[in-house]
DNA sequence: CTGAAAGCGCTAACAG
DNA sequence: CTGTTAGCGCTTTCAG
């Protein structure tokens, strides 16, 4: 059917062995013999046919990315992002990419498909169980957007504390002084780092962070509306209000808009994410934009690098930004 | 380093052969024979080794889900959602799935990865000179949420037309009489059909679609919300807007915002896709469901049949689903 | 720099 | 129902 190393050596001229020299690492051949090899190649429609190439070399050439989260996966528009990029880096490389849910992964281990991959991006909240088996099964490891402390490990973070302070200072800057935060039940890394900045640069600017209680809601929009218009409700009621994320920020709009406040006169909103939300909502919301085409693009990068057995960075933190929309 | 099936037929005493047919077709050997080749398999650790399988099979198993589409792909959640069955589903069967974009795909094409996928699902509109070429290199394709008349393609398709009926009668019900709509550029095959289900359905109620221009505006929420204001300001305004998708719908529900309108006492606004923009914006959009898991799995399902050389109805259609909230 | 030859782990006739 | 045997297409020593 298609052609076989055979048919080009026969063509060319040359060896198999030469053939196979001349695709896998071409300058161990003679200039004008390689042109020969290459010629008849192109002739023939030759491509090294990967699954013999793999069979012998014992290694497959394919990488995994796991997002690690109970409910919506891909689903996730934060996720769907940087799997995206990830996609498209792996497809610039000559290395095969397949997505799962850590989930569906670990239901179906022993498969040949598990088996057979040789790398792992590991997204959202890892089990360091899961790593540990990862790692005692020789597959390299590459954490996205998590940490975990006692793995030797490379992440790829995006900077949390910095968009957090973006976020404040801002609003800070607009004249808002009393500030509260909703977060919700997301992945715990995020969680803290989120919270923790918040709390922090509240100090560092004289304000008190524990004027309003940080509420803790679970992640839906509904549930961070019923949260907030409690918040709002108080006759101290904050005159800025940042979402942990933007599904919470939306919800926080929601309230708003039932209590009749004008926002962003009455009140101040900002998300995090700088998700789809932010442009259907009225008045569209601000938010810390998240770079998700380089994390992805990291990921990849690191894990191909610990593949190939180079040197490889331990943290690489990608900076935030805000986009500043009305409801501000 | 992995047991291989020497390791089993040495130590289960039965040839490679049988240990072969035990793993492959387990009802061609001796109930005796298969259970003690299981053990020793179990003791090793064995399972087969799916690249040496595939090299002699000649076969990959891969099949592919190319989201062809210039912009947004997975990103879509419409076609995340899709995305997230066809995983799922090819997960449980032993098939591998690798996900990419049509663009990035024909670009890539020759690569080895590119050379192994034995069939396709193509979501989204498919060029036809890409399916001639899959064709042509044998390769299975099946359409999802598109048909491509002149192919002898299975495709799946969610019911637009009733969806869209739905929609109309439910806005009928609420006693709304001067219904308009907007569209947007998007996949043409979905924009016709969404479209014409709309002129035929208003007309059999008596209605007269032509009361308002049908609005093509690019697909985003700004330039839908731009479009509304001016429909919206119109003295003879319509009483209810049906959005092609929910981002138009929002875009319209942005309009009546800014111009004080009451929705849904001055208007009601119905979208479609069921997204989750609908559960952001206050009030939360009415939106016709569509089942995109089971799209996900029927497209699988029907690829599967085709690769196994069985017979495979060529349309199927999933039934919408209207989901009513505040908006309307 | 190039060629000959020995497999990688598995399956598919073909015999028995 | 089971065993023997000949490869699948490629890489990789080991010689030359």
């Amino acid at each position: 059917m298609n052609a076989t190393i055979y048919d080009v050596s026969r063509l060319s001229g040359v060896s198999t062995a030469t053939v196979s020299r001349t695709f896998s690492d071409p300058d161990r051949v003679r200039d004008s013999t390689r042109q020969k090899v290459f010629e008849a190649a192109e002739i023939l429609h030759y491509s090294p046919n990967a699954i013999a190439r793999a069979m012998v070399r014992q290694r497959t050439d394919k990488i995994a990315f796991l997002i690690c989260k109970k409910d919506a996966t891909i689903l996730d528009e934060f996720y769907a992002r940087i799997c995206e990029s990830i996609m498209r880096r792996t497809m610039q490389s000559d290395r095969q990419l397949v997505i799962s849910t850590a989930s569906d992964w670990a239901q179906a281990a022993g498969t040949a498909q598990n088996k057979q991959v040789e790398g792992v991006i590991l997204g959202g909240s890892a089990q360091a169980d899961m790593v540990s088996e990862f790692q005692s099964k020789r597959v390299a490891v590459v954490l996205v957007n998590n940490r975990m402390p006692g793995f030797d490990l490379p992440c790829v973070l995006s900077d949390e504390y910095g968009g957090i302070r973006l976020a404040v200072e801002h609003l800070i800057q607009r004249g808002r002084r009393s500030i509260a935060m909703i977060a919700g039940r997301f992945s715990p890394y995020i969680v803290g780092e989120r919270y923790n900045a918040f709390l922090q640069i509240m100090e560092e600017h004289g304000l008190d962070a524990g004027a309003y209680p940080v509420a803790m809601c679970d992640p839906t929009v509904e549930s961070a509306a019923r949260m907030a218009q409690e918040l709002l409700s108080r006759k101290d009621r904050p005159d800025a209000v940042l979402g942990i994320n933007d599904v919470i920020a939306a919800g926080v709009l929601k309230a708003a808009l039932r209590l009749g406040l004008k926002v962003p006169d009455d009140l101040a909103v900002v998300g995090f994410d700088d998700s789809t939300i932010c442009g259907m909502v009225e008045p569209e919301l601000t938010s810390v934009h998240i770079n998700c085409r380089l994390i992805g693009e990291l990921g990849v990068d690191r894990l191909h690098a610990l593949l190939n057995g180079e040197e490889c960075p331990p943290v690489t933190v990608v900076p935030a930004e805000l986009r500043i929309r009305g409801s501000s």
